[in-house]
DNA sequence: GGGGTGACGCGTC
DNA sequence: CGACGCGCCACCC
């Protein structure tokens, strides 16, 4: 039986490593469409079970955290990731460093 | 069943 | 460089 979106973006967004970020685009990506980043956002701003979504280490293309931050404000979203070792410029993530996927590529260099 | 909404992404102006 | 609009899909009323 097939899970519903919800899950299978949920299913990814816990799959992303501590201390990497993932975009919104690539979660809907990885969870079966691209085009469902919209919907990770819904997601993610449902979020049933924040214990074990690491919502906070999903962010939009740009690297920047969601001003709409459900765990009490970006701040603390920001300071999540830096607890992690994310090193966050002016409220933004290098995604050339920490992003989750893209990392795993370069490691194949 | 229909319509509005959104923690996005991307092209254009 | 910033602002605006459209598309995209799932969820709620």
């Amino acid at each position: 039986m097939p899970q519903s979106t919800f899950e299978l973006i949920y299913d990814v967004v816990k799959q992303i490593p501590k201390g990497k970020v993932a975009t919104y685009g690539q979660v809907a990506s990885l969870a079966g469409n691209r085009r469902w980043a919209r919907v990770v956002g819904y997601a993610l701003h449902a979020n049933p079970d924040p214990e074990h979504i690491p919502c906070h280490r999903v962010v939009n293309r740009l690297g920047e955290v969601s001003k709409a931050f459900a765990f009490g404000g970006e701040n603390r979203q920001i300071a999540l990731l830096e607890g992690e070792g994310v090193r966050l410029e002016d409220g933004r993530v290098d995604l050339e460093k920490y992003q989750w996927n893209r990392v795993m590529l370069e490691m194949l260099e």
